[in-house]
DNA sequence: CATGAATGAGAATTCATTCAT
DNA sequence: TATGAATGAATTCTCATTCAT
């Protein structure tokens, strides 16, 4: 009997913890981390205040938490594009087009994670992230160049370069309102086809 | 009867007025709006915290005026370039390499003034000042594609993406400290590089 | 799941509320609306400033609530004399010695709600409090004209001249300080006398 | 030469005090104490702020002055009618009917001296103030009850309550704003009846 | 473990008073 | 003496964090 409710209990608490992440998550995605208060989180996640407490130690640690487990999903998904076939090219312009997609969809993150300086903590989070980013576009621009396909160039500033291009896209002209359909493929690839023109892609 | 405000008492007034708008600066390039108190801007600027509410009436004025007069400043020498002689994609790469130039040198907003919600009336003015720096490089886009420099493109897109380029590689892979003259020179290539490439230039 | 609020909590909320009340009342009736600071309020109820606005969005708020909530028992008092049975000289004797009596053994709002201009919103409230208390006299007083008891006059004019004069009476000569029972006495004839003479009573 | 130097400057510096005074009662008897701060006095009066203190040591004393100032005039003016010829409640009708015309033709402080707390210098002197304006109508009301004009009463009562009951008039209904001559004549002779029949007045 | 009331350290702003010019 | 810029204490309000129930 310890074991079962033990169970129960374990299943509750992660299911818990989970609905925190998604009410954070939604709600930087909104209005910011300055609109990400700890009381709104909680009823947004339909928890009190202090449980919030149970499961982060503190709110820092809660937007670190969740800034990566956002950027772990979207990482995956961009390492699986750059990891499989076609040209460095074609897998830059799809994980581009692949991330502009997601994020002109739901509620995305790219405000938060890529410029917003807040407390240190989270601040120093929000770089790892920039960089996880930037791995990936990294792995594809060396591989690119090492296959003859791009021409040499200094990866870190492109793959730099390139994560701002596509963020400022996004939360820039186009602002956080969801467009239409037709207009987001437009944008889709105008996006890409900069970007892939930008490291010399065809 | 009527007191003459000295000139000295004039200048220093204006001096004044300066050194809070630098400090202000200075404090945004490094932390961010959020850690640019009023309390700190006045110790910068080696004034009390209730002197500042003589130069400006609120925080918010205060901030919404220390970007807009960097960028001013910013806006005015692009503005110069754009119009300058050279084909399109000249024009745009020493644009893009003198704005970059300039950040690495000093202390620099592309922090502030890109993407960091705060209070709605520094936000609008964050707007603006994005806007103005697209409108400089739409520009240029523009006529390069009317001579045929450059092939047709979405100049919207595009000018968002050369303004979030050349950000992140700032605040991104170098950060705050200005690096070494020769790195200096190679990140200002690198990006120029990138910028021109992604629209198209040759 | 829901968390059902207990009603021991329920009790000590509307507790603290009524002591805040309580307490503001208090101060205000000492020190008048500037020296009830939000901190001495909060100290005089035993709660932290914060707690305040956990009960009342803001000061003004709080003071409105207060004003409003001396000025609705004060009212409901008045009204039920002035709409009992005697003439109309009886009952506004009645009235005014039943103000003065109350306002002489307590702490009273005399000093608040009749003149001392602050902010624009607790300002309305006092406004509309000091029309509310003049309209149980002006009704007293039509009644009163219309039997034939009282001689035809500007009830606007006397009502508040009946609201000045007891109010005066009460801050005036007396101060905050409760006179012995005997002087209290007196001092309530001597207003009532005047009040009713006033208005043309026998 | 020192001579007639010291005498002009000695005149200046009386008029000045003088501008200050008036700049303060202007002041307050349109916003109230609240309103009149000293950086506004010293505008209004032509001056700079610090020159303020060079007149007053402080802004508790500024307004003591003057209030005692305005009520030195008022009371001056009570006084010859209160020592002047007719009966008592002619001379108590004339001096309540004197005071209100004057009040509702120009600027008055009224609302500030009467009822309004503020620092407790100035607390101080309100109180004096209305004890001084009592103090002309319990003369006339001794006389009149020495004569046999007037029944006898307590006069401290009587007069707090005339004090109280021409100032809420005044302040009450009608408010700061000048009321056409028809409605003046009307609210004095009301204010004037209400107080001679209070006291038992024909 | 969950709750949400309470805490209290800030942060922005105001304004009487001082003091160099 | 006059000026008005500068000061800084005081005041309102916010919000991360704690803790009795």
């Amino acid at each position: 009997m310890a074991y079962r409710r033990s169970a129960l209990m374990e299943e509750r608490l992660a299911a818990n913890r989970e609905r925190i992440l998604d009410a954070t998550r939604e709600l930087i995605s909104r209005g910011g981390l300055r609109e990400a208060r700890v009381d709104a989180v909680a009823q947004a996640a339909g928890l009190s205040t202090g449980a919030i407490y149970r499961y982060f130690p503190s709110k820092a640690e809660l937007f670190v938490d969740a800034l990566e487990a956002a950027v772990d999903r979207e990482v995956a998904i961009l390492e699986r594009i750059a990891e499989g076939p076609g040209s460095a090219p074609e897998r830059l312009g799809a994980a581009v087009a692949s991330f502009v997609d997601r994020a002109l969809r739901g509620p995305n993150l790219a405000y938060a994670f890529i410029v917003e300086p807040t407390e240190a903590d989270v601040d120093a989070a929000r770089i790892r992230c920039r960089m996880r980013f930037g791995e990936v576009f990294k792995s594809i621009l060396r591989s690119g160049i090492a296959r003859g396909e791009l021409p040499d160039q200094d990866v870190d500033v492109s793959a730099a370069c390139i994560v701002g291009a596509f963020t400022e896209a996004l939360v820039g002209p186009i602002g956080p309102s969801t467009p239409e359909r037709a207009d987001r493929d437009r944008l889709i690839d105008s996006v890409r086809g900069f970007c892939v023109a930008a490291v010399g892609g065809p």
